[in-house]
RNA sequence: GGGUGCGUAGCUCAGCGGUAGAGCAUCGCCUUCACACGGCGGGGGUCACAGGUUCAAUCCCUGUCGCACCCA
């Protein structure tokens, strides 16, 4: 327990022992951080002081993130805990600098996997949704959604996500339904939103249209059929068409050849005889047709096929429907043309067909074919099959009648938006990805099959005349204008794609189309932080959206960050099995901990391989941070009110604040340009490598001696510091950092978030400390390394004898005594006079020399050998300085402080060099 | 086939014109009164390869090879 009650004995003669009493045994911190109970009980705090709320009359500037929202299915992976991780730490760090900052939470509705996973809870009972029908449908996924859906937000909960939860929105809400009408029906009488009957993408299991995103191209070890096609009016001619899907020759209108392929240049324009149907269909010229594949002619299939599709416009060909909506064989198109003739299949035959899938009429159909001798042969063939991104069935092109937006039109402002600077992908090689994707955009089907989703507001009279309107009075009072008549309504069945409804996140969320104050304080949002996966889908549609309905950019900069990969480089994900749950690892190490891990690895444009060991070792640092805590207050530091660090005078707090502003400046400008990576090492590197290594070991004689005066100012400037360091730390490990915040009693239980931003500062007279601090770091290195080297127990203590030192560097050395001697085990330091004791160890330091006497305890062969290497290690560098210096066009050309900088450096290498001579002489 | 990114210490990655860096791993020493989730020190790299530009190239340019991803 982290008690924090003062239980504050009654006055009396013991008054002041029961304080110290307390003071040392009731609220010391304990021993090891507790991660899990520190985090319930700020978050808690947090969330009940309204901590993370957006307020838009603050007069203050506003700094806005919109989260991208996770399907109200989902449950938190991965790559929500690194994209939330660098959003929170953007907020929170914004939030310190004084910006009004809003973190917009909310879930998307996402058509297909919520209808999935309800219509899977259904299948359990035996019930499918058409037995239920629409309406029961969808209160049934309402009632879902109160019960299971949104757990996500809970976990984010989990890892510290400064989220405005009172605002939080959902794609289905009444506002962004109202949104998504209004969009809907601006769009639809501006023209950009229309009606179109062509070849779509079909998922035949969802028995969906779905878009050319939703489809991925696998590659599928196939075969490629040759069939002979007899030709028309020429006994025993035929041409052979290769083809990887026999059975949709069904709905085959043409043979298509190369116009150039003199092959076939005769029989262009002549007819030949389906095998199976006995239809006649034409053989016609088409660029289409590749001559070096296969036999170079193909059969097109309009209905069935994006490029025979095209083919078919060109030439008005027929487009035969011979699949339904779950991609069985239908006749209804072609059944009226079956003809019975000599030598193809019998009429029966392709009778029976109907009611197969596609994977049995194949079968059947390179039977028959084989059979009656059509087939000629049959090669094993590699190629490209499209799959349904979600789900996995095989797609089905397919002849519908969908609603499109006009993308292409929208796509000039979206473009627009990021040549003209308005927005800013980071890192910026996206930008050229985005414009690949735009230039080429293709009308965007936005009606799915679906029940689950945003219902397409149109309604169609008796004679399929559409109405498009805000509600079905609106529709029927223009249907009522339109006909001169009541007539009965009925409203399209469809609806929108989910991405539809999300294009328009960044303002509908805001309260779009009303005017409200949010809308005009927080859009344009400033950063959009996401992955590349989702560039086309959401990112481009919400600024296409936004610069069409806001007339302005949804967000400034977009933060494209990389996939979260297992520790070797592996996707995660569930079929491979090597995903990491980022609520485990929060229980086993801290949500600190593992948000420190993410930042630290998150470099612009790479991807972050992420395994439970980088969050153990990060954890140490967290615990650093807890013992440095615990360590100060052992030491009497504790936050001190009125506290000016000018008034600081000790060369060590004067180093120790200096070296902070750096930090500050470092993790400042990290932020600034989206470097997590760099901001989360130079808080690590202050924090351990300055502050712990040695601020705090300097700061230990002091604390120790009778200098009261001295002890005072070390201990101000170690809270002043400590205090620096939990705030630069506050939007990365907002846990612990708040937890220490209070124990030094720098502010109340929660008030950290808060808190400003740490600025730089510059101290006057601070670079004689620094000089001197810097001199001492390397003084007490170099004695260590010698003694290390030359296997010294550390328990053995030897005096430190300095030739050659000048006076300030003796000053200098003496001052610090106390420090050099515990840091690097020294039991004194004093001038070398006289001859050099035998068997010492020695290294130079600047000007001087240092010598140690070590008789007995080191080896003077080996010390000589150690020397030697210096030496020539030394000798090395000079030589190469030397042939840098000596070169006149390096002199003449090169940038004249280069040329000095190489001139110093030789001097000291030279002086270097004469030292270790002299050093080697003392000894032998 | 088109495009993009990446090849730097055993591993993960910084650096990106002026003497090669960090963390982890490894090796040695240390249970020194904040911390062994610790301290101190060491070893380890012709910066994928080949050309070119430059006084100077890991860094810029060209090509080659290898790896990854996206689009067709």
């Amino acid at each position: 327990m982290c008690g924090r009650d003062y239980s504050f004995a009654k006055a009396g003669a013991a008054y002041a022992f029961r304080l110290f009493y307390v003071f040392w045994l009731d609220i010391m911190l304990n021993k090891t951080f507790e991660p899990a109970e520190t985090e319930k009980k700020l978050y808690e705090l947090w969330e009940s002081e309204k901590a993370f709320s957006a307020d838009p009359q603050s007069g203050k500037k506003s700094f806005t993130i919109m989260i991208p929202p996770p399907n109200v299915t989902g449950t938190l992976h991965m790559g929500h805990a690194l994209t939330m991780t660098l959003q929170d730490t953007l907020v929170r760090w914004k939030r310190m600098q004084g910006f009004d900052t809003l973190w917009q939470p909310g879930t998307d509705h996402a058509g297909i996997a919520t209808q999935m996973v309800v219509e899977r809870a259904l299948a359990a009972e035996n019930i499918t949704r058409q037995d239920m029908g629409r309406e029961a449908f969808i209160q049934r996924v309402w009632k879902w959604k109160e019960e299971s859906g949104g757990g996500i937000t809970r976990q984010l909960r989990r890892l510290g996500a400064s989220l405005d939860w009172p605002r939080e929105r959902f794609t289905m809400d009444e506002g962004l339904s109202r949104a998504v009408k209004e969009v809907f029906v601006t769009l639809f009488n501006e023209g950009l939103i229309y009606r179109d009957r062509r070849l779509v993408n079909w998922d035949p299991m969802f028995r969906s249209a779905i878009s050319d995103l939703e489809v991925e191209s696998k590659d599928v070890a196939g075969k490629l059929w040759y069939v002979r096609y007899p030709v028309e009016g020429k006994p025993g001619e035929t041409i052979t068409v290769a083809t990887t899907r026999p059975e949709t020759m069904l709905g085959d209108a043409a043979v298509a050849v190369h116009p150039e392929d003199e092959r076939y240049a005769a029989l262009v324009g002549q007819f030949v005889r389906l095998p199976l149907t006995g239809r006649l269909i034409p053989i016609v010229a088409d660029l289409h047709s590749d001559p070096e594949k296969g036999t170079g002619a193909v059969k097109i299939t309009p209905a069935h096929d994006f490029n025979d599709f095209e083919v078919g416009r060109r030439h008005n060909l027929p487009m035969l429907t011979i699949l339904d909506e779950q991609a069985r064989v239908i006749l209804d198109e072609i059944e009226d043309e079956l003809t019975s003739v000599e030598g193809l299949a019998d009429p029966a035959f392709v009778k029976n067909l109907a009611g197969l899938s596609r994977e049995e009429a194949r079968k059947t159909i390179v039977a028959e074919l084989e059979r009656l001798e059509w087939l000629e042969k049959i090669e094993p063939h590699r190629h490209q099959v499209p799959h349904a991104e979600r789900g996995g069935a095989v797609i089905e092109p397919r002849l519908t009648t969908q609603w499109y937006c006009d993308a292409g039109k929208l796509a000039g402002p979206a473009i627009e938006a990021v040549t003209s600077g308005k927005i800013s992908f980071v890192p910026k090689q996206w930008e050229n990805t985005f414009f690949a994707w735009m230039r080429d955009i293709q009308p965007w089907c936005i009606s799915r099959q679906l029940w689950w989703g945003h219902r397409i507001p149109a309604w169609y009279g008796p004679d399929g005349h559409v109405f498009v309107a805000h509600d079905d009075a609106d529709a029927q009072k223009q249907a009522d204008a339109h006909y001169g008549r009541t007539e009965v309504l009925s409203q399209d069945e469809d609806v929108l794609d989910t991405w539809f409804s999300s294009g328009l996140w960044p303002f509908s969320t805001l309260g779009w189309p009303d005017k409200t104050p949010e809308l005009a304080h927080y859009y344009p949002t400033d950063v959009l932080v996401t992955g590349f996966d989702i560039i086309f889908f959401w990112v481009a549609r919400m600024i296409m959206m936004g610069q069409h309905f806001m007339h302005d950019v949804p967000f400034r900069d977009i933060f494209i960050h990389g996939l979260v990969r297992d520790e070797r480089g592996q996707k995660m994900s569930k079929s491979k099995g090597n995903g990491i749950d980022p609520l485990e690892l929060i229980d086993a190490y801290g949500a600190d901990a593992l948000r420190f891990t993410i930042c630290a690895l998150t470099g612009i444009g790479r991807d972050v391989k992420l395994g439970r060991k980088k969050v153990e070792d990060y954890r140490a640092f967290v615990t650093k941070i807890w013992n440095a805590a615990r360590f100060c207050e052992m030491n009497g530091v504790k936050a001190q009110d009125g506290f000016d660090p000018q008034s600081v005078t000790s060369p060590l707090g004067q180093w120790i604040i200096a070296e902070a502003s750096t930090a500050i400046q470092e993790a400042t400008k990290a932020l600034e340009v989206y470097r997590f990576d760099d901001y989360a090492l130079s808080c690590y590197r202050f924090v351990w490598n300055c502050f712990c290594d040695w601020f705090l070991e300097f700061a230990k004689p002091v604390f120790a001696s009778d200098d009261t005066a001295e002890a005072a100012e070390i201990r101000a400037v170690a809270a002043y510091v400590f205090g620096i360091i939990l705030r630069l730390l506050q939007p990365v490990m907002p846990f612990v950092t708040d937890e220490l915040w209070t124990s030094f009693g720098f502010g109340k239980q929660g008030s950290l978030i808060s808190q400003a931003w740490p600025e730089p500062i510059v101290l006057a007279g601070a670079e004689a400390a620094q000089a001197e601090c810097n001199h001492i770091i390397r003084l007490i290195s170099e004695i260590r390394t010698v003694r290390a080297e030359m296997n010294v127990p550390p328990s053995q203590k030897a005096p430190v004898f300095l030739q050659d030192a000048a006076q300030h560097t003796m000053e200098r050395a003496e001052r610090w005594q106390e420090a050099i001697g515990r840091m690097a085990r020294v039991s004194h330091v004093a001038l070398q006079q006289g001859n050099v004791p035998r068997g010492s160890a020695q290294a130079v330091v600047g000007e001087a020399t240092l010598i140690i006497p070590l008789e007995g305890l080191i080896d003077i062969t080996a010390e000589e050998e150690r020397l030697k290497k210096e030496l020539a290690k030394a000798d090395d560098e000079i030589a190469k300085t030397d042939k840098k210096l000596g070169n006149e066009n390096f002199v003449a050309r090169a940038k004249p402080e280069i040329v000095q900088e190489m001139r110093d450096r030789l001097a000291a290498q030279q002086g270097e060099s004469i030292r270790l001579k002299a050093a080697l002489a003392r000894i032998s």
